[in-house]
DNA sequence: AATTCTATTTCACATGATGTCACATTACAA
DNA sequence: TTGTAATGTGACATCATGTGAAATAGAATT
């Protein structure tokens, strides 16, 4: 170790000036998981910032240090679920092979990170209305996906293993469908049946896409039609 | 005239002791129509008490004899058009006859009124997440739905005119997609496109629910397939 | 260890919207 | 016209928000 001093070795592990466990950055991650918590078992609606702060056990006004309002912290939640959700939807969007299995793989991930951070999801959504830059944040997340859902149908439409019809009001119709089915079923609990949310959204996109015969083929390992009634 | 009061007349249009042009009933119109108007061109969340009255022309206090609160006008809104879009999607629900025919004309009457109000729409679900009891009057508008179609699928299931497969997920999957569809596009102006939604909405539901066949007639009629890319 | 400088936290306050009250005013039936 | 209930108003208490100055704690330098 000789001359370097402890405080060198922490401070520079990133270089650049960006130290690395800064206590600024702790306590802004403690504030992240206090509203965390909060949220997965609390609407948005009931999160204040005295709350919020009294939860992570700083005091009120040090929470405008790390975020603007309320607002501000949940894009920060959102773009971290952003990253993650675009990561497992990958197959699809750019894999190679046959593409309802690739569009299967996409959407079973998708339900199952969706499953686990389903309060996240609906707590941005349901406060994405009451503020402009959230909103927009939102709104952008969920295009990017009509854009890149977009993007792959017509080049499938291209490679002719999807009739060709305007891609995009289509592509729009399916991701809002996503969305807004999961927040439904996992934005709060007790959270629905996982499986039974994929098998609706497997069956909607790939009837729509591919065609019933293909749907014929896919569903062909999952279990018989339900036809007991759950209201 | 003889013995008849002019207040007699107007008062008891309506027997059961409900007077017809109350005045409070016209105040509280007022302040409907108000909210409307600002709604039309701002989002909820300007929405203020103070601002709704002013425009209105009447005190900001006066406001509270009338509702409760914001969210208690939301659902009053949310009431009206929740009457209207189940009158106009009687066909496929309960008409007889072809049942693509009807389903098709049940989905242009939504998206005609939907269009019409759209910015109704919005606001309710914008609104709904931060009131608990306007959150459960938007629930069971979008669940009477889930009902109502989860009823019309299984009973042309038994009759063999859609394929069998557990109802519920799947009307829940198309419902979000309508509802959330149509206040993206509706929701704001300038509003979207009604006619490439509308196709969008068609092309989901048909292929759905009586497959790629059904789809291939039907939109025979439609203009060709648009390749133009429209960001 | 003492010192200095800065990052972090807190306290006290101003703001803005809400909802409620007692009271003024108006509408309307007698 | 007049009395009473219905309607409208102003003043107030409340609550969460966001801000700035002051206090404290942390880290680097000597």
């Amino acid at each position: 170790m000789s001359k370097t001093k402890r405080s060198e070795i922490r401070r520079r592990t990133r270089p650049g000036g960006q130290a690395e466990p800064r206590k600024s950055e702790r306590t802004r991650q403690l504030i992240l998981d206090a509203s965390l918590k909060f949220l997965w078992t609390h609407p948005f609606r009931d999160l204040t910032v005295g709350e919020l702060m009294s939860l992570a056990g700083i005091s009120r006004s040090a929470f405008y240090h790390y975020f603007q309002d309320l607002h501000e912290l949940m894009e920060a939640l959102l773009h971290a679920f952003e990253e993650e959700v675009f990561d497992v939807t990958a197959p699809w969007f750019s894999g190679e092979g046959d593409p309802i299995s690739l569009l299967m793989e996409s959407l079973e991930n998708m339900v199952q990170v969706c499953y686990q951070r389903g309060p996240i999801l609906r707590a941005v959504s349901d406060a994405a209305p009451m503020d402009e830059r959230l909103e927009k944040a939102w709104t952008r997340f969920v295009e990017d996906f009509d854009d890149a859902v977009t993007l792959r149908i017509e080049q499938q439409q291209a490679a002719g293993l999807i009739k060709p019809f305007d891609a995009r009001p289509v592509a729009m119709a399916l991701n809002r469908m996503d969305a807004y089915l999961i927040i439904h079923h996992f934005g709060r609990r007790p959270r629905g049946n996982r499986e039974s949310a994929l098998d609706a959204i497997l069956r909607v996109w790939i009837s729509t896409l591919y065609g019933e015969k293909a749907l014929a083929n896919c569903l062909s390992r999952s279990k018989a039609p339900t036809t007991a009634k759950k209201k």
